[in-house]
DNA sequence: GCCGTTTTCGGCCCGACTGTTTTCAGTCG
């Protein structure tokens, strides 16, 4: 494999920015950034769509970048970018991830001073060399120089489990303030991406400057880099960036729904109005002419809710999670939205640890604790024999173990019922930690992989497919193996996995752990076009852990997954009518 | 370069903030 989609997609990202630099049409650079942008979250290879011949099905490809992306697949190269890149360096494009510098300010550097690099900008502005081209000025530079320090200190995108309860924080203070008539998280957060760039936070008031006060001199802020009445933006000793908008809350529907976005979900709402005679901006809904300028003397429609925006572009209100402009207004204009799953579908939890391995809190505690939060049933798996770090459970332990839950499920007496089963390891050599026979004693079998994630794709698809195929294993755990932000996704072929999973019926798991979230939107999407069973568990090491399931019920509805989709959801009947009928 | 509840051609979203300016361009989201 040559390429992956993500390293296609960036090609076509730098391409946008070199067009832009060199100032090309605007609506040109916009369309490979667009492209881009899909390349980069598609649930297939790009290899797949283009033996298929559906590269141009996907949004934002026409003609043009279809046959670049071919090019790209089939010769490993593409002349375009070849040439682009001997007149545009790519060093160039660095400059450009510094806050406050843009396509005009890289090309100046470079055209007024022979800048290339982040190392020359570096150099030049701390030899007071920028204050002196046209438009720069000292204060330019300095910003410059912290730009570049901020840089150093970012760590790229933040794993959702890290930025939401951040910014929850903030906005916890921020309520606490007077004349604050409701507060909410927005952006990314909001539409439950699983990294989060920045963080967007929105309040309704009628007096924003005390609360932009607060805001940027709030502690665990490192750095303000903006300040005004109605919006701000600093830069956190974490290293992430938070925005905050005030406005008044009669505005709140139109502004919740502008600073969730995504930006082009905003983009074609706002076509939709303009073509029913509106202007939509994050504060009303303004009539306007033929030619798209605003009716000054015509009344503005003022929203306080989302559902009244929407409504009033002639759609029903669209869950967060699936504005991101992959068909959903679409959908929504033909009356197909799925009825997403909610937190409160899950009936059960088929995947937790206890003290037997890694875990800290008994077989029982767990059920307890499950119990709690209003779980119905749940599976004790813990870690299967070769996985010694983890105090993975020999034959006889898993057998020792097994009389323990059944003990205790008659303890607990039918208030929650509590099966026996195991995380058994896929090992290295494709072969299952524990053989058939003791597989077929347990409840309920999930198998994962945990060791030997560098091998190549070929042996990786090995492992997993040998799961897959055993007719003892119920569900594949974190299918990906990811542990965001320092372990990226294993290399395997989705598409082989999926096809396997789809054929044999086996369920693949939503790890709710904010830093695994292993089936992303797309490929939770894929997952159930092609009919495969979905498990959103937790798997709890901790009671705290149990906590995490939102994470995983989002990610889910950004696959636009419904309650039906996820075994867990099913009542205790129906759920083990399913697993019986596997062992068979 | 993409795209179509009317278009296969002619469109393609919107405003706040900053730093430099004397009225605005650049950047960002």
């Amino acid at each position: 494999m040559l390429f992956t989609n993500k390293d296609i997609a960036q090609i076509f990202l730098n391409l946008a920015d070199m067009l832009e630099i060199q100032g090309e049409n605007k609506f040109k650079f916009l369309a490979y950034r667009r492209a881009g942008e899909a390349l980069a979250d598609l649930p297939r290879d790009l290899k797949a769509y283009a033996s298929d011949g559906t590269l141009e099905d996907i949004p934002g490809v026409g003609k043009a970048i279809a046959d670049k992306i071919r090019e790209l697949l089939t010769t490993g190269r593409l002349e375009f970018y070849e040439k682009w890149q001997a007149e545009v360096p790519l060093s160039l494009l660095d400059i450009m991830r510094i806050n406050g510098v843009g396509p005009k300010k890289a090309r100046l550097f470079r055209e007024a001073a022979g800048i290339i690099t982040l190392a020359q900008l570096e150099a030049a502005a701390r030899a007071g060399q920028l204050r002196d081209l046209p438009g720069m000025g000292a204060k330019s530079e300095q910003k410059i120089l912290e730009g570049i320090a901020a840089l150093a200190r970012q760590t790229g995108r933040m794993p959702l489990g890290k930025a939401r309860p951040a910014a929850e924080a903030v906005l916890d203070r921020l309520r606490a303030l007077p004349r604050v008539q409701a507060a909410a998280i927005a952006g990314s957060i909001r539409r439950g991406r699983v990294t989060i760039g920045d963080v967007d936070l929105l309040v309704a008031s009628d007096t924003p400057t005390p609360i932009m006060a607060e805001f940027v001199t709030m502690p665990g802020v490192a750095r303000v880099l903006g300040h005004g009445d109605t919006k701000s933006s600093v830069e956190l000793q974490i290293g992430l960036q938070m925005d905050l908008r005030v406005l008044p809350v009669s505005q709140w529907g139109t502004a919740l729904q502008y600073f969730t976005g995504s930006k082009n979900h905003n983009v074609k709402l706002r076509q939709i109005a303009l073509d029913k005679g509106y202007s939509l901006n994050e504060s009303a809904l303004s009539p306007v002419d033929a030619s798209g300028t605003i009716l000054e003397d015509a009344p503005k429609i003022y929203c306080d809710s989302e559902e009244q925006v929407y409504a009033t572009l002639g759609l029903p209100w669209i869950p967060p999670e699936l504005r991101e402009d992959e068909g959903e207004i679409e959908l929504a204009r033909a009356g197909q939205l799925p009825q997403l799953i909610t937190v409160g579908d899950i009936q059960g939890d088929l995947h937790m640890h206890t003290t037997w391995s890694d875990g800290m809190l008994s077989v029982k505690e767990m059920a307890l604790q499950a119990k709690q939060r209003g779980r119905s049933y749940i599976v004790i798996t813990d870690h299967s024999r070769s996985l010694g770090i983890a105090g993975g459970l020999s034959i006889e332990r898993l057998l020792a173990q097994q009389a323990e839950v059944r003990q205790v499920n008659a303890d607990l007496n039918g208030e929650i019922i509590v099966l026996h089963g195991t995380e058994m390891d896929i090992k290295a050599d494709a072969t299952l930690d524990y053989p058939d026979d003791i597989l077929a004693q347990l409840d309920f079998v999930i198998a994962s992989l945990h060791v030997s994630l560098n091998q190549p794709r070929d042996q990786i698809t090995r492992r997993l497919l040998a799961a897959i195929h055993n007719p003892h294993v119920d569900l594949i755990g974190h299918p990906t193996a990811r542990y965001l932000p320092e372990r990226e996704a294993v290399d395997m072929d989705f598409e082989a996995v999926f096809t396997a999973a789809a054929q044999t019926g086996i369920a693949l798991e939503i790890n709710s752990n904010p830093r695994r979230l292993d089936l992303e939107g797309p490929y939770a999407r894929r997952a159930i076009e092609l009919g495969i069973p979905l498990a959103i568990n937790t798997d709890a090491h901790n009671p705290g852990m149990m906590d995490d399931l939102p994470y995983g019920v989002l990610t889910a509805r950004r696959g636009r997954v419904e309650a039906r989709h996820v075994i867990n959801t099913w009542p205790y009947e129906q759920f083990s009518a399913w697993v019986r009928a596997r062992g068979t």
